[in-house]
DNA sequence: CATGAATGAGTCTTCATTCAT
DNA sequence: GATGAATGAAGACTCATTCAT
């Protein structure tokens, strides 16, 4: 299904009218507002053209189907996250521990807190079948950009970088997800950099002194 | 909607005769395999039933609809692991932190591992709408447990131990559940299991030290 | 459909014990009830037979499908009506007009009143196929015996008795009914019973005056 | 309930187009179609839309569920018949008794066997739960109208005026939907008037006299 | 005989997708 | 290109009826 699904989900056509943009990114917004206001289950074609002030017909012109236009919709937010990770991750290369993982955070949160409701109305599609691809593709991304980081780690040597950042990876995304579930206008954001990086550090310091036979 | 919901989603009867019981069973399991088999997208009330040997009128003996039968599935998977973990904390009272972590992942690895296919196959649902909630609330739950054991222990003072058994609570279920995705027979437990480790002793060693203000 | 219909609507067997007259009764009665609490759309056999306090499979036992149940409903509260009517025009023949009316109305008002909420329990039954079926004939029934008795009135020439018994039968359940939908309680019998003897006496008393050369 | 039921039964949409207003009427027929040739019982959605020579799916864009169309079916047919004896009060007014029983009753009859099948399909429907509340709030306007016209009276005083006319108004209904039930082949329209007529102005003459306390 | 679990045909309803205008 | 009416397969759910226990 791998090589049919990813083909069939690509969309359909480069906008290159400047109508065309304005219409696709109607459809954008309105995709995130359909699912944060009825949920996965509610994400019909129809309801998204609607509030995207379009038609239906006019949607399919840009998607081919409805697991196209999901996709776009997690692929962006997705690679927003991760480009910025890589970034990141990029920056840091070559410092110490704590410098590392306080820019991986920072660019995390800030990824993740300049629309929170697009990673609350991401959550159901994102682990569904297709979804689920589109994100194990993007933690990998990111798990490799991170894992190069620590790999030449200045401060301290982290045995099997690449199967760390992993984890990690997973681990931060999962805590940061959990937060913004909670409801975004009880975050506390300092409290939550705070434990993100208690949990990065902490886990990371470990690794360096438990010596692992493997990983 | 909290009440209401839950009331809808409580199944219809117990079984009282022989035959109910195995029928009861056999949509239990047919449940699960259906969620393996094609996804949350193709969990049906049809298929459930036709894979379980029963008509859907069976089914709907039991449960009052679609999500009760879901909520039935994730509630009881749920359950075992939650409980196992209270167990687990109960257990670790007074100890030192090392013997609580190892306890505490012992039981959730235990839990996990018994029937790894079930938390795959509930994953998806675990996301949505009333899923998550039933989710929330077995966090709820877990993290109560640690937290209390935390508060309680020996050679370390871990400042907020309930916001603190929430974060580790949710780390260490994604890490799990993510090494599960990757396929039940690539993994290592003993890899899996030291990377828990380092990661709940890491994070919550670090805890200790650094003195948060807030939290 | 007439004489299948009529034959498969027949009660299975007489209740030769004490024991099935009393669950007869009783299942008659959670007819009633059902049909009164949840309108005809949920009349269902399981809701009759539970409310009775019986399994669905002793209800089979007496009425050989839920039209059976439906018709013998039906067919009992028509009956009460219809007899104490002919009641009334046996022992009104011969008399004078206004006393026969009189005789009438009280007999409709009494065997109505009894049990108000029997008569709009069966109005929606009433009114479709099989329950139109038996609401015609007991029309019928009632008619001839208003018929016969009008015939023979001693103050007044009607002519064609028989039909104007079918009209003014009509009317009158008509407006009998209509009284008690627009709720028991607020209903004034005496009202009702003044009405109900204008529209009789001044229909009956009309036609003996036009001379209609038909009908 | 009142308020839900009555939007949740509004049609969802008026036809703009020209295909539209042709599938809506296509719609609309059908259901009468359907209703005489299986009664209430067989009136399925599917049946409807079949007849129709549309598909279901198209039923779904004009009514949001079957109440909603057997609401139009009705609300429109009551409508007709309430609009006419409306206009046949209006025009009544200030005219002498029989004047006005003959006008209400013309406009009741030309309105009722213009499509003398319509009454036939529709009376099962009338008696069920939102039937009724619809056939109710018809009876009162019809009555209204009646108990306004009935109150100018030129020739005779009639004591309250809209009881009467209610009364009045049901019976005349009721024998009428009798008439036409016996089938519309055998109905004697001339016959039918005269007894509507001595009905209606035989009530009306004998409440003039009999002096009622009450009512 | 009574019970109530099981059946499955039949309903209503939704929604991705197409295509005539 | 845009529109939105039409399609119809598919899903959730009900309920009359049967029959093993």
């Amino acid at each position: 299904m791998g090589a049919t699904t990813t083909a069939a989900l690509k969309p359909r056509k480069k906008p290159v009218q400047a109508r065309s943009a304005a219409t696709l990114a109607a459809i954008h917004e309105a995709g995130i507002q359909v699912l944060l206001a009825g949920g996965y289950a509610r994400f019909t074609t129809i309801r998204v053209a609607e509030r995207a002030g379009v038609s239906v017909g006019s949607l399919y012109q840009y998607y081919p189907n409805k697991g196209a236009l999901l996709a776009a919709l997690l692929g962006e937010h997705l690679d927003v996250v991760v480009s910025s990770v890589e970034g990141a991750c990029q920056a840091g290369t070559g410092r110490g521990l704590e410098t590392m993982v306080d820019g991986l955070i920072t660019a995390f949160l800030d990824a993740k807190l300049r629309r929170p409701e697009v990673s609350l109305a991401l959550h159901a599609p994102m682990a569904e079948a297709d979804g689920a691809a589109l994100v194990r593709a993007a933690g990998m991304r990111a798990a490799a950009a991170i894992g190069d980081m620590l790999a030449g780690c200045r401060d301290a040597h982290i045995p099997a970088p690449h199967a760390a950042a992993g984890i990690l990876a997973t681990a931060l995304s999962a805590v940061m997800q959990a937060a913004l579930e909670a409801g975004p206008e009880r975050l506390d954001v300092g409290w939550l950099r705070m434990h993100l990086r208690s949990l990065a550090i902490g886990y990371l310091h470990r690794l360096t002194q438990a010596d692992p036979t493997k990983g």
